[in-house]
DNA sequence: CTGATCAGCCGAACCGGTTAAGTAACGACG
DNA sequence: CGTCGTTACTTAACCGGTTCGGCTGATCAG
């Protein structure tokens, strides 16, 4: 088959120029018609569009985005080692549900996975400087979050994926991770169980925080005995803080993340403790983890894909120009499974168990 | 403190012509020495380098991409559901390891999430229309791949992740899953056991398939009876296939992936056996999963980071006119765990076991 | 002293879109 | 009939870089 001059070679060298010639108008008129806005009549606009879709026209990312300024990107910038990525099963989904709505929109994701704070700092003024991305989404937020202010000073429209309480007027999005706490509580309490456990991830992570509060809050409230322990999220760390956290003799542990659970599972089963006679375990971030160990793990299930896809959707209302505004995406929904139990009676006249 | 006019508000927008200016020279001249290509003396170079230090400039990534032709951008699509991505741990660790490689040379990365392989290819046809990517990485390799001959007619320099069996001449890089799979089945068969069970991915899969190969020459090699089973890589798959195999008394039992290995573990000791003191496990893609299961399994491990980091340096490659080759970028090694037994006498014998 | 060579720099076109400003045609209206 | 306001376009500037042809002055061989 012989091509027609213009039409060369593997890869497509369609200007809107090329179709500004071809259906006999200037070159103006033809991005207003692409574009669907006003100032061509609706004869011209349709036959631009015919031109356009004949020669298969796909738009240049680069022209339109050094003029429109606008880059149709959003960025998203992973303060975690690669390691950390793989351990953690909650990202790929957010990334996942991020892209679904990006996708419907044309848009795409500009994705950096940095070591540090500090780096992920200077993505963002990169990011700013370069005019790289129309928007960001700011995961992990911390308590007094550095990167708020940075991002206010840059200008850039962002949402934060985190309680309103750490997100200091900027736009958030949410889950109610207070709620879930008590029903965690409520749940394990209800079992008659009184000497509770948290095994929770890194103190200065603002869903920790939250997360904290709400336990004690609830402990409080419910008349319980509890401790606490910070780890890094890791396997290894959530092992070792078991171990110390059985010195108090809890009837039940909860665990800020699946991974830290299944280690705490296999530390429990070890010493040769029985799940859920000896001790209830209830996980935070349900996944496939908490189906697949025997016992299967009570959790806290929540829409990973979908939060991603929401806080994605706010961020295209921000740059509509929407107010700041704190969305609560949904509350994790606490799944009983078997590592569900009550706790027997020599263990709540708090006798010595074997060990 | 006061700014001076061109210096305005939030954001930097310091052009090369803001450069020149200052600098006393042209814009060409500024675009030369800021590129260290020749055609500007060394002191004019230091000069404007000096001017452009002060200024704080960054290169406008769309000015140069619509210019230079290049997007300084390569692209990664995950033809997965947005769950199955949250499962495998293995993406996300890829995508750390591409990402290691892209930012040393401030190369960005274009991350997409479709349903299926026709979004894939057309995907590619899109970037390639928008010059949106400068290369591409391909993973889940698959027999016949219709992504090959796509990538071909567009022109789209491509690294492809798989074995060069299924990479018909183009650039890949490739773990060597045969001697992997060798490593196991040696292992298990030193081990005394004769009766194996292969719980594989799906068959589509290339990788998938290479195994299949391996599997089925090491085991007439080796003089042993074995089956194949192949699922979607799923948890729900793994179990269910666990117990049909379990049918033909193996024991011993080689996963795919991790996942599976997991969930098969569960199966089998809900259904009373004990490993590795009836069944021994080995698990592929060896994760954190295996080392906090009770008892820890024996994987075969192998560096998922350094592995896109590899790929995404060998497309740099690529683009520097390196002839299509095939990289060996290492074999995975076999970690023995706790899952490793030698098979009881009763079993070699092939009497019943309870069930 | 003259003409050729060349490094060093200038000016301007160009990449492919968007968009403000300008213009021609046309209908409505006093 | 002249004026005004719309509609439907056209023209051209512009975004911020890259690149190429051409100009200048210095160097150098003849």
């Amino acid at each position: 088959m012989v091509r027609a001059p213009g039409e060369e070679g593997v890869v497509s060298r369609v200007t809107i120029k090329e179709i500004a010639r071809r259906s006999g108008v200037s070159q103006g008129a033809v991005s207003y018609a692409l574009n669907n806005r006003p100032g061509v009549s609706a004869a011209t606009r349709a036959r631009v569009l015919r031109v356009a879709a004949e020669l298969e026209w796909v738009p240049n990312r680069a022209a339109r985005q050094l003029s429109a300024a606008r880059s149709e990107t959003f960025g998203l910038v992973l303060a975690r080692t690669p390691q950390t990525l793989i351990e953690e099963p909650y990202f790929m989904g957010f990334v996942g549900g991020v892209e679904s709505v990006l996708s419907e929109h044309s848009y795409a994701l500009a994705l950096q996975v940095v070591a540090d704070l500090d780096e992920e700092l200077a993505t963002y003024r990169k990011w700013a400087a370069e005019r790289r991305v129309d928007g960001v989404l700011v995961v992990d937020l911390r308590v007094g979050d550095p990167r708020i202010p940075v991002l206010r000073k840059l200008g850039l429209p962002a949402v934060l994926v985190g309680d309103p309480a750490l997100a200091e007027g900027m736009p958030c999005v949410f889950t109610d991770s207070t709620a879930a706490m008590n029903a965690a509580l409520e749940h394990v309490a209800s079992l008659g169980h009184r000497v509770i456990a948290r095994i929770a991830g890194p103190p200065a992570f603002g869903d920790v925080w939250i997360r904290d509060q709400a336990f004690g809050a609830a402990v409080r409230r419910l008349g319980l005995t509890a401790s606490t322990q910070h780890t890094d999220y890791s396997a290894a760390q959530g092992a070792a803080a078991t171990h110390q956290a059985l010195a108090a003799r809890p009837t039940a542990i909860v665990y800020d993340n699946d991974l830290m659970a299944v280690a705490g599972l296999a530390v429990i089963q070890a010493l040769g403790l029985r799940i859920p006679d000896d001790i209830t375990l209830v996980a935070w971030d349900d996944s496939p983890l908490c189906r697949i160990t025997h016992p299967t793990l009570t959790a806290l299930s929540h829409n990973v894909v979908g939060y991603g896809a929401e806080a994605t959707r706010r961020l295209f209302d921000v740059l509509a120009g929407a107010h700041p505004q704190s969305h609560l995406y949904s509350t994790p929904l606490l799944t009983i499974r078997e590592s569900s139990g009550r706790p027997t009676d020599h263990q709540r006249a708090g006798d010595v168990r074997r060990g």
